[in-house]
DNA sequence: CAGTGAGCGAGCTTCCGCTTGACTT
């Protein structure tokens, strides 16, 4: 018999909080959200002021029982969810969903998982906020409306199983208008003057490097500038020092974390975030999701005592931050190492990795101001105005710097200090030599994972829980690619004056070289031009922060939801359906040129398989006949020469074993057909190029691969195989396959038994690819 | 990436935000 049922989100945080509370709590989690909107329909009735039509989520039924059973034997329900709209939303909809009576059901918050606090908390109930509630609603059906009115719209004009919403557009009109930035991006180059000195004192030659501040726009500017250096003099005409501080990161939030875990450790933002789950299920750190960079009173603490007997007392500076970024919720800490005194944790490499970065962050932003000089010394020239500057940098107190520095997504040196020779003012300076560099200017960088959260998170689009799912969601719609940019090759003038002689040579260098960059596809682009066209007000930056407001009034209580709903929702549908009556197939079709054999239109345009080039006319008598664009070809780019080169297939390659080999491009890729069998061809292999002896080896490799993979053969029926898949040993017959349960094993199968199991399948209706997920079934 | 290899006469696809295991053909 229960006492007290205390109900929260996580249940790593179920766990830590049943051992403050005593026997008579028994804490459950929720596992997040357990009510939401049927996935299949769009679940709001507008008719009825847009009263959304909740459904206990098919994975949380067994749940919800559980949690039902044990809420009716307890005296007191605690509802502990987060305290922010989501959290608030949890509250409700388990009030509602287990069937809560008022005066037995109390709500209380904490954040954080200390026994103080929520001892606290539990002296401070209160009711559930129905406010901020309805802020929740607005803010899932108006998410709803919007993802469910577009997706289709865009299935009709544009291309099945599309998607559009709120988030995940404006994700992917952030990184088509940033490769359009560089495409229009007009480079032009100057001249940058950069020298070595040397000077001799006490017998000792020192050097200093020193760079002009103002640069040459021409070439010619420059030339006549170094000439008028010949038979010149230098001098040092001052030396300026002055203090510098700088200061510490805040402790990391998700969006931080990943970023600095990409730039540092080269993770990948779903990378991160596993890791970073695995670090907080196993209690090392604390919540992984989160927008807050605050630290409680306890982390303070720990840090203080840590940073004292590890660096000593100066060392220490104990700091709150505040948040910066819009529409923070901050129901939790800051990311940070639950125990500050582990500076090392058990674990895979990466675990460790992981946390030692969390670790490192979370202590050095409550260690001082590292303290610096920084020295600039101007140098005259007797034949110009002109001066030359040389700067240094000196740690006076390294502070905070002893543990961590932050990275830059850009390549602006990290720890360029250096420290400048002993130099005075009056001094005469020996050129040893001038360089005047043409420097050119450099595009913006494309979006990286990490940056691209970065920039949603500025724009207050997504949530800390979101940003990883809403990357990998634009990646499987095919809307962006992550690739390289190999950059090209751009040479460069160097004039040099060295021992009073001028010398002018031009150098090469690589510009433009990404690695790792979130690349738009042709859909992507095309989807967002559709976007653009009829929904520019919903793909606007603002849109959400202006949402957000609305959001923020009904959580007062100065707005109502469904008035709010009501008012975006004329002005969104009219547009649906206006765009759904007025516009055409929305294809991108780009007429290249006239195929030279039969005098044919030739096409390019995003078709319902993808980017697909088209000889011949839709309307016309004679059907058109179509290939399919390469990977690594784009409507935007691609030649008329390259199109009717993907109408050369199939090529014929010869023969092998009595049987004509002959290579192809298909949906999933280039191919080697022979015997009606496919051989899909490596990455590096290229269709066009291939020859009879390489497609022979491909054959070979697919074969040899089949057999290790093959657990048994039938002689009676050669359809009737078990094999080794991706979950492990399966049955395949006559092209479909079934599974074997996990206390068989394969090898002891019989014909019988497989057939058996094939006969067995509970899909006797003939369903084409399985779901991917559990879809929900709604009996009407 | 084990499997698919068309250009669609059907049926299905889809949103954002909470949270973790379940467990695939």
């Amino acid at each position: 018999m229960t006492k007290n049922l205390v109900i929260v989100e996580s249940p790593a945080k179920a766990k830590t909080i049943e051992g403050f509370l005593g026997k008579e709590y028994t804490v459950k989690s929720s596992y997040g959200h357990v009510r939401d909107l049927n996935k299949n329909t769009l679940s709001v009735n507008i008719e009825k002021d847009f009263e959304p039509e909740y459904e206990i989520s098919d994975d949380k039924k067994a749940l919800v029982a559980e949690l039902k059973k044990l809420s009716n034997q307890a005296q007191t329900i605690w509802l502990a969810s987060d305290e922010d709209r989501e959290g608030e939303s949890i509250s409700w909809h388990l009030y509602e969903a287990l069937d809560l009576k008022n005066k037995d059901t109390k709500r209380i918050v904490f954040h954080e998982i200390t026994k103080t606090a929520i001892l606290n908390a539990i002296e401070n109930p209160r009711t559930i906020d129905m406010d901020l509630v309805a802020a929740q609603q607005a803010r899932r059906v108006l998410d709803r409306l919007v993802g469910y009115e577009l997706s289709p719209l865009l299935w009709k004009k544009v291309k099945p199983s599309l998607s559009a919403g709120r988030v995940q557009s404006v994700a992917v009109r952030l990184i088509v208008e940033r490769e359009e930035e560089i495409k229009n991006f007009q480079q032009t180059s100057s001249y940058r003057v950069t020298a070595q000195f040397s000077f001799i004192q006490n017998g000792q030659e020192h050097t200093i490097a020193a760079e002009m501040p103002t640069r040459f726009d021409t070439e010619k500017e420059a030339r006549a500038f170094v000439e008028s250096c010949i038979d010149a003099n230098y001098k040092v005409e001052n030396i300026e020092k002055k203090p510098a501080s700088r200061y510490p990161a805040p402790p990391f939030t998700t969006s931080t974390l990943q970023q600095e875990a990409a730039r540092k450790l080269g993770f990948s933002v779903a990378n991160t975030m596993r890791l970073a789950q695995q670090l907080y299920e196993s209690g090392k750190i604390t919540y992984m999701r989160t927008d807050s960079v605050n630290l409680s009173s306890l982390a303070l603490g720990m840090a203080k005592k840590e940073i004292t007997e590890n660096y000593g007392a100066e060392y220490v500076k104990t700091r709150q931050y505040q948040t910066k970024t819009k529409g923070a919720q901050e129901a939790h800490e800051a990311i940070r190492p639950t125990y500050l005194d582990q500076h090392t944790i058990k674990g895979t490499a990466d675990e460790r990795r992981l946390y030692e970065l969390i670790w490192k962050r979370t202590i050095a932003s409550q260690m001082a101001d590292a303290q610096l000089e920084r020295t600039n010394v101007n140098i005259g020239i007797s034949s110009s105005d002109k001066k030359f500057t040389a700067t240094g940098e000196v740690i006076l107190f390294d502070g905070f710097l002893k543990v961590y520095m932050e990275s830059y997504d850009d390549d602006r040196a990290e720890d360029k200090m250096s420290v400048l020779p002993p130099i005075e003012v009056g001094m005469n300076l020996d050129l040893e030599k001038m360089e005047a560099q043409q420097r050119y200017t450099r595009h913006p960088l494309r979006y990286t994972e990490a940056s691209l959260v970065k920039k949603m998170e500025e724009l207050g689009i997504g949530r800390p829980s979101t940003y990883a799912p809403t990357i990998s969601t634009i990646q499987k719609r095919e809307y962006v690619t992550r690739g390289d940019i190999p950059g090209v090759t751009q040479t460069f003038n160097v004039i040099t004056l060295k021992n009073n002689k001028i010398t002018e040579k031009t150098g090469k260098e690589n510009y433009g070289a990404e690695k790792g960059k979130l690349l738009p596809t042709d859909i992507g682009v095309l989807v967002n031009r559709f976007l653009l066209q009829y929904f520019e007000n919903i793909i606007d930056y603002n849109f959400t922060a202006n949402v957000e407001k609305e959001f923020d009034q009904i959580s007062e209580g100065q707005r109502a939801w469904n008035k709010m709903i009501k008012d975006f929702y004329g002005v969104f549908h009219k547009q649906v359906v206006s765009t759904t009556e007025n516009s055409g197939k929305f294809s991108g079709e780009k007429l290249l040129g006239v195929d030279p054999a039969t005098g044919k239109n030739v096409y390019v345009k995003v078709g319902r398989f993808g980017p697909v080039a088209q000889i011949g006319d839709t309307e016309s008598e004679e059907k058109p006949r179509f290939a399919g664009l390469r990977k690594d070809q784009s409507i935007d780019s691609i030649t008329l020469e390259e199109v009717l080169k993907l109408f050369e297939f199939p090529r014929i390659l010869g023969q092998f074993e009595d049987k004509e080999v002959s290579v192809s491009v298909g949906r999933f890729g280039p191919y080697v057909k022979h015997n009606n069998t496919f051989y899909s061809l490596a990455k590096t292999d290229n269709p066009a190029t291939i020859d009879i002896e390489r497609a022979i080896e491909i054959i070979g490799e697919k074969r040899q691969k089949d057999v290790e993979n093959t657990i048994l053969t039938f002689e009676n029926d050669p359809e009737m195989k078990v094999l080794n898949g991706r979950f492990g040993p399966y049955v395949s017959y006559k092209k479909k396959n079934y599974r074997i349960a996990k206390d068989v094993d394969p090898k002891s199968l019989t014909y019988d038994d497989c057939l058996k199991l094939v006969e067995a399948d509970p899909k006797a209706a003939p369903k084409k690819a399985a779901p991917k997920r559990k879809t929900t079934t709604k009996k009407k």
